[in-house]
DNA sequence: GATCTTAACCGC
DNA sequence: CGGTTAAGATCC
């Protein structure tokens, strides 16, 4: 039999399979999937056998596989043909597929060694070393013997050889089991542990756990072996990330309008079909999500369940935990590497079928999947944009096409282009309008900044929201202060009419470039000297615009210094659950909390009755045609989620543009019209979802390169595409990234088949030029 | 990416 | 000619 192996090697020419003969030892033995150690041209090599043959195409002598590295395959078939899919579509290596695939534990580490070839003419000051052992990490050697070796090594007698070691250790704990039904002539220690392994279900537990509860020691447990009353034996754990979350299993009710949902989920059972779960905040997503994902587990199938990373709170994993025990499996960054590494084998296993996690739990190894979930699909977290760029929704719905499984949607406020999908008939929409706790919306508030800057107010924060704070303050409630700001990118507006400047190509806001001294636009070659008047009204009063949260808290702790202010930023909140405590203390003894749009999730405390929204337009003009409705489902998320209980909430949005149609259409809490309005802008505009994108980044050391072969690429592309395709770039915005350079070029297409196979053309011939091509077929999503 | 092979170069 | 070094090919 033949193994088709790919090596751990990162660099194209050796990025496809090499066949390895399988010995008679390990037949039956190495499975697709597992992981083993090869020859390859001098040396030996980790891989991974991603296929099983009786024949092979090579017309010279194979090598044999050297050793199975794991007895237990960490990749299955389907994770297999998606990697490689993924590898085609992008031009990553393979290998950089699976990495991103795999959890980080399971890349090993070669270690090198020093191996004895020649014992009869080695130089004797290294007998010793070789006394017993023929070979020898180079770690535990004397440092005054590398010379000696490295002329041993020249003159044939050592050889430098690497010990391949795996990261990953699995733990073993001993275990006792009770082998006898009833008591029989035991002593008084031995009665103590019958009675203690009697009482378990299972009749056993861990060694090293009776010894501790009971106080004895282990000769006990020995001679109670010896007597055949209990086995001991090895067993292998896992760490424990279970025991952390423990909750009580409530009982779900669901309302009239949450069982119509169910139903039609039901009905979409088994087939490879995309629901939109279309629910208000506060609608009762969560309860559906739990109640299908009974019915499938009954069905003995699998679920995957995207949760935002910021969403996974301890919280709201007990709450699965509690309800489907051990059968869930979470996968998030609060975990360790080796955590996740259990994890993972908890699934391939088949031991957990629930799978909860942020967005690489896309790629769980889970078999015979009947149900996906995406709450808060509508999150750009679910696009990674380092690495390998994908989209875990994209991800998923391949998998539904291989198992056949239903995929749903959740958001109060869809993208565009799920919304869109609805209405040509791709996606089934549910409709939750009801809110099941019956709390009224909140009192929403629109101060036109502009307004204020000519009353004489000069700071971020109105009038209106400084004296909202001091009345939350003398009732000792709580107020969280918003910012919208995404990014770094600096624009240029104009205080006295709001006018923002724009390229005159792209409908897209220009962005300040210190380099030049300039506005540019980000997408196509328009650049603009710096203004001194403003183009619509001749103000001489223009600013550049993006304010931090540090700004704001230095002016509120000017205003308010008696009031304890809480900061949330990426700053603040890096470690292991840093946000949950740090929305936890400010719950119990906090007056204001500043922060980004990750404190959008954090905001249903009882105690805080007023939200204010900063710059709510801040991110209205960064160049990004997806910045209105952001925007939208920020002021959505934030008005939808204050005031949920009796008292009324109050939210108050500062712009400078409040007439803008974001703004308008959030105010009057009306997704329709705000999706319709957009998209009569998105078709005109030719972005998605009327249009296909796809993003080409070229990025090198040399920027004449960079630039000469963007500009080439952008006119052999141009030969492949049909006239309705429309190309922009490359952008002229060249950034220097750790002294790299990179360009953009975007091309956007209603139907060309052939896509990949052009784009991959053009990877091919840049290949060996110096510069680095990435593809991304979803950009702007994150 | 690591290793071996070959070509090219240097001082004698 | 032995020796070192840089570029090139190959990996099943």
């Amino acid at each position: 039999m033949i193994a088709r192996v790919l090596v751990d090697v990162k660099a194209k020419k050796v990025d496809k399979m090499y066949d390895y003969l399988i010995p008679d030892k390990y037949l039956g033995l190495l499975k697709v999937g597992s992981r083993v150690v090869v020859p390859f041209n001098h040396r030996q090599v980790m891989g991974y056998c991603l296929e099983i043959s009786t024949k092979s195409e090579y017309k010279d002598k194979l090598k044999s596989i050297s050793r199975i590295f794991d007895i237990e395959p960490y990749l299955n078939e389907e994770l297999i043909s998606l990697a490689k899919d993924l590898s085609y579509e992008t031009g990553y290596l393979l290998l950089s597929v699976l990495e991103t695939i795999l959890p980080a534990a399971l890349k090993v580490m070669y270690k090198p060694k020093i191996k004895l070839l020649d014992k009869a003419n080695l130089n004797k000051k290294l007998v010793d070393l070789f006394k017993e052992e023929t070979e020898v990490l180079l770690d535990n050697i004397d440092e005054k013997l590398l010379d000696v070796i490295l002329e041993e090594i020249k003159k044939n007698h050592l050889k430098q050889v690497y010990e391949i070691k795996k990261r990953n250790k699995p733990i073993t704990k001993r275990y006792a089991k009770l082998l006898v039904e009833s008591k029989t002539e035991l002593t008084d220690k031995q009665t103590l542990v019958f009675n203690y392994l009697n009482k378990r279900k299972t009749k056993s537990d861990i060694i090293n756990i009776i010894i501790h509860k009971l106080n004895i020691t282990v000769s006990v447990l020995k001679t109670m072996e010896k007597h055949g009353y209990i086995k001991i034996y090895e067993k292998e754990v896992y760490r424990d990330v279970s025991t952390y979350f423990k909750g009580e299993n409530k009982i779900i009710e669901l309302n009239p309008e949450q069982k119509l949902a169910l139903d039609k989920i039901r009905n979409n059972y088994g087939k490879s079909n995309t629901m939109l779960l279309h629910g208000v905040t506060g609608s009762g997503k969560t309860e559906i999500y739990i109640k299908a994902i009974e019915e499938v587990i009954e069905k003995n199938q699998s679920v995957i369940l995207l949760v935002p990373e910021i969403s996974l709170t301890p919280m709201m994993i007990s709450r699965f935990k509690s309800k489907f025990r051990d059968n869930v499996a979470t996968i998030h960054s609060g975990l360790s590497s080796m955590e996740k590494y259990d994890e993972w084998r908890r699934i391939i296993r088949g031991e957990a079928k629930i799978v909860i996690g942020a967005r690489s739990a896309c790629f769980a190894p889970l078999k015979n999947i009947g149900l996906m979930i995406v709450d808060e699909s509508h999150e750009t977290s679910y696009k990674q944009n380092e690495n390998l760029p994908y989209y875990a929704i994209d991800i998923l719905k391949r998998r539904a096409k291989n198992h056949d499984s239903l995929l749903i949607l959740g958001s109060a406020t869809p993208n565009i282009e799920s919304y869109a999908r609805v209405s040509r008939n791709h996606y089934e929409l549910i409709s939750l309008k009801a809110r099941a706790l019956n709390s009224k919306m909140p009192e929403i508030k629109v101060v036109n900044m502009l307004e204020e800057f000519k009353s004489g107010n000069k700071k971020d924060m109105s009038q209106a929201l400084i004296d909202g704070i001091q009345k939350r303050l003398d009732k000792d409630e709580q107020v969280i202060l918003l910012i919208n700001r995404r990014g770094y990118a600096n624009f240029m507006i104009c205080r006295e009419c709001g006018h923002v400047y724009k390229c005159k190509n792209c409908d897209i806001s220009l962005t300040y470039h210190k380099h030049s001294n300039s506005l540019k636009c980000h997408y196509c070659s328009y650049e603009l000297a710096i203004p001194k008047q403003c183009e619509q009204c001749g103000s001489e009063n223009l600013e550049f615009m993006g304010s931090g949260t540090q700004k704001i808290q230095d002016e509120l702790t000017e205003t308010f210094p008696d009031a304890s202010i809480f900061r949330m930023d990426t700053d603040t909140t890096r470690k292991k659950y840093a946000h949950e405590k740090l929305l936890h203390s400010f719950q119990e003894s906090g007056d204001i909390l500043i922060g980004t749009q990750m404190i959008a999730k954090g905001l249903d405390f009882p105690r805080v009755t007023l939200v204010g929204i900063i710059q709510a337009d801040g991110n209205l003009f960064v160049p990004d045609f997806r910045a209105p409705e952001k925007t939208f489902q920020l002021i959505m998320q934030v008005s939808g989620r204050s005031g949920r209980r009796d008292e009324l909430g109050e939210v108050i949005i500062q712009a400078y543009n409040p007439d803008h149609y974001a703004i308008r259409y959030a105010y009057e809490n009306d997704y329709i019209g705000f999706y319709e309005h957009e998209m009569r802008l998105r078709r005109i505009a030719r972005y998605a979802p009327f249009y296909f994108l796809i993003e080409l980044t070229i990025t090198g050391a040399s920027i004449n390169k960079v630039m000469i072969y963007g500009i080439n690429i952008v006119k052999e592309i141009r030969r492949e595409l049909n006239e309705t395709s429309i190309i922009l770039g490359p952008s002229s915005e060249v950034r220097k990234i750790k002294n790299r350079f990179s360009t953009t070029i975007l091309v956007k297409y209603k139907e060309e088949p052939n896509i990949i196979e052009i784009v991959r053309e053009v990877l091919k011939k840049y290949e060996n030029r110096d510069v680095l091509i990435r593809v991304d077929r979803f950009p702007g999503v994150g």
